[in-house]
DNA sequence: AAGCCCTTGTGATCGTGTTCACATTCACAT
DNA sequence: ATGTGAATGTGAACACGATCACAAGGGCTT
């Protein structure tokens, strides 16, 4: 049993469940069965039980998983530790809106630098991160030994920004412009599209009214 | 051929095919072919060509597709008629920063009401919005036909507010905390999770670099 | 108008992940 | 101790979606 094994969505399910028993622990909750978690995380109880089992056995027949047990297992196997720092590329209504959010820290990340290229932004202190001038950021951020970019620039430029981050030898980029386009091999991306999770929300959403109303019709 | 019996991850995907021909057409591309499309979107040739199969032959043989037709007929599919108006609860950082940025409307969402319930805030103009009282905000929404809200309050009152909403008989809700947990049927809910998106990202890059890794040392 | 090149459209095949169903095992009460 | 109820862990069966490979067909050049 190698990690090229396991199913690439069991993976991925295990940052929703790393989610979810977050949020249990935070409100008391010492037990959790594997029924409850699937609510959750709208997934099946059967899958949740599989996904564990790639891994080991964590859980106790007849009562169910001890949540901060089963958050640590996750940990470990995901070898998330944090806190992990991370850079911000343009610091506007997004990017600003991000410096101030403070609940990041709670959840393993810090925003340790801050770059935008308006020199009127450059120098200002916005949360506990001086904005500094883009010009070498690249450098300035792989000596840090930062991994992961938040690129909130505007549409216009992020493909140019993104692809001389790549470059620079920059693991991963979280963007914020949905139009960035292909990648060179070796970088990930994901892109935050609000507009488009709202519009397949809607659709999703209208959907099951439609099927509703068919069910009741006839 | 029913709605069913198409993948759900086919449509999934039409509305990242929607998205990339949006980009394509404001840069001025006129024809794209699968593999281009592909390459945007991270996904194979084969299946954009197969997903689009399923709906018709939208393509010119050696030639592509083209994009303003291929947008129309996706657009079609999945009923998507813009401008669709939203209501946003929750005006604190990134509420206030949803409201200034106005891209939304390019992409054919407005936010059309928006909701706090801390009095210094109601009677604000941020935008083009005046922020109401949370009260009676349930029926305001639906009697404007708003379908989905954003949901941008603190995590500890969230999963109040999203089953308030339920019961008024929204239809969906974006929420931006976490921990919303559970929700009843015949309401659909997204959450945007950054911390989670992040911390996605650097496993996926770093297990990338150590393949790589493991590749040239044998 | 004929031939070439290019890309689509698609049935057949394959692989992967989910569901099913139940044996297993634990906690607890009596 | 033993029985009961409850939830886990898991092999086998199933279903679904992706890939493959190629025939079909449009455009362009000569």
């Amino acid at each position: 049993m190698t990690i090229k094994d396991i199913p690439s969505q069991t993976i991925d399910r295990l940052f929703t469940y790393f989610r979810a028993l977050t949020c249990l622990i935070r409100e008391g909750t010492e037990t959790v069965s594997s029924k409850r978690l699937a609510e959750i995380c709208r997934v099946s109880a059967a899958v949740v039980r599989k996904d564990f089992s790639y891994f080991g056995e964590f859980g106790t027949r007849g009562v169910g998983y001890n949540v901060k047990d089963l958050l640590d297992n996750i940990r470990r196997i995901l070898d998330f530790d944090s806190p992990t720092e991370v850079a911000l590329v343009g610091v506007g209504n997004v990017g600003r809106a991000l410096l101030q959010h403070s609940q990041f820290e709670l959840e393993g990340f810090k925003i340790a630098l801050a770059f935008d290229k308006d020199p009127r932004k450059v120098g200002h202190k916005i949360g506990s991160v001086t904005v500094q001038d883009t010009k070498g950021m690249g450098k300035k951020i792989r000596s840090r030994g930062i991994d992961l970019v938040i690129l909130a620039v505007p549409d216009s430029t992020a493909p140019g920004v993104a692809k001389s981050l790549a470059k620079e030898g920059l693991g991963a980029i979280l963007s914020f412009s949905p139009c960035d386009l292909a990648m060179p091999d070796g970088i990930k991306i994901t892109c935050v599209d609000l507009s488009m999770e709202m519009a397949r929300l809607l659709y999703h959403s209208r959907l099951q009214s439609r099927l509703a109303e068919m069910r009741l019709e006839g």
